[in-house]
DNA sequence: CTAATGTCAGCTATACTGAAATAG
DNA sequence: CCTATTTCAGTATAGCTGACATTA
């Protein structure tokens, strides 16, 4: 909760950062806005998740699976969801306990697992999309013009850090998943 | 379609959304943007802060001392940090246990424990504040206009979560610089 | 043989809850 | 008596490391 409403914390840290380090200040203040808009987001939508018995985390490996038409490796969720493979034994474990995913190994290749989603899990994972959709996941008060703009801002900052390629420059260079260097 | 071997999972989540939800794509899309980017900005700043033994939120604790005058109040700490009140006797607690902080009571309200940084903790902020800013914050690739850009439309965002009530206040983000290098 | 996949134990850190202690 | 501030114990989760078994 904001400490007083006519106080900007972010302005502030700008202003302070541009005395010292003015060459730097714009790309931390870019970066504190970052940080503080994910924590009011996941706040929010932790909070909407809540009466599913869902963190985000546990939320965004079901949806991964209620898209997958049939199961994925293990492997690749943790791709897909950028964590890390213990991570992904950890989360498909307490859903698994929940009977919301399935675990079976691969016939294919028997050192893979594949995981696969329920009814249940399908049931969840449907009630959950739509309270977060009817949360706006929790950008309700954003126009859907003002969503566009900032995601297509955000493309470029993604860009810059390698997670896509700006669509004006196609197929150039490598792309490696920065899940752990 | 050729499936390109660079392809944007977050574009490709708005896609299956704007399939089944058309209405909240738009907004998903923000959300999964910024969870993204955050997840790879504070990689990379880890990173960066791991020589010096911080944390980002013990970085952030630290800073917030540096830059105070004097000494600060725990409950304000939580307040500008928006972190709880135990997770601030948390960061606290570790910082004080390296030398980098010292607690001691308020002489005005001998209920509210005062934390200041020390010479040691000066120093460390200092150094970690420097290689931060090397890194650009992980940001490097991208320019100054487009930092600029990224935080006016976050505000936006923070506006509408309530974190800040009026955007079109000067000063926060200088218009004045070369918009491009 | 080496490499890949997943799991496990163990560690650290964050974040919250509810109770308690102290002080206003 | 009531409220405010901080701490503490306990719980849950996230994320990582290193070791390991299994299999390709």
């Amino acid at each position: 909760m904001p400490s007083s409403p006519f106080f900007d914390s972010i302005a502030e840290a700008h202003r302070q950062w541009n005395a010292r380090w003015p060459e730097h200040a714009d790309h931390m203040a870019t970066v504190t806005s970052v940080m503080r808009v994910q924590q009011l987001l996941l706040s929010r939508i932790e909070e909407t998740l809540k009466p599913y018995g869902l963190t985000f985390a546990a939320y965004e490996a079901l949806q991964l699976l209620a898209f997958a038409r049939g199961a994925l490796p293990m492997g690749k969720m943790g791709e897909r969801l950028m964590v890390h493979p213990a991570s992904v034994t950890n989360v498909v474990t307490r859903l698994e306990q929940r009977g919301l995913v399935e675990r079976r190994v691969s016939p294919d290749d028997r050192r893979v697992v594949l995981a696969r989603i329920t009814s249940a899990g399908q049931t969840l994972a449907w009630q959950a999309t739509e309270a977060l959709n009817e949360s706006s996941f929790g950008l309700a008060d954003l126009t859907r013009a003002q969503a566009v703009e900032t995601t297509d801002h955000l493309r470029d900052v993604r860009a810059a850090l390698g997670d896509v390629h700006r669509p004006d420059q196609a197929g150039t260079s490598p792309r490696d998943l920065p899940v752990h260097p």
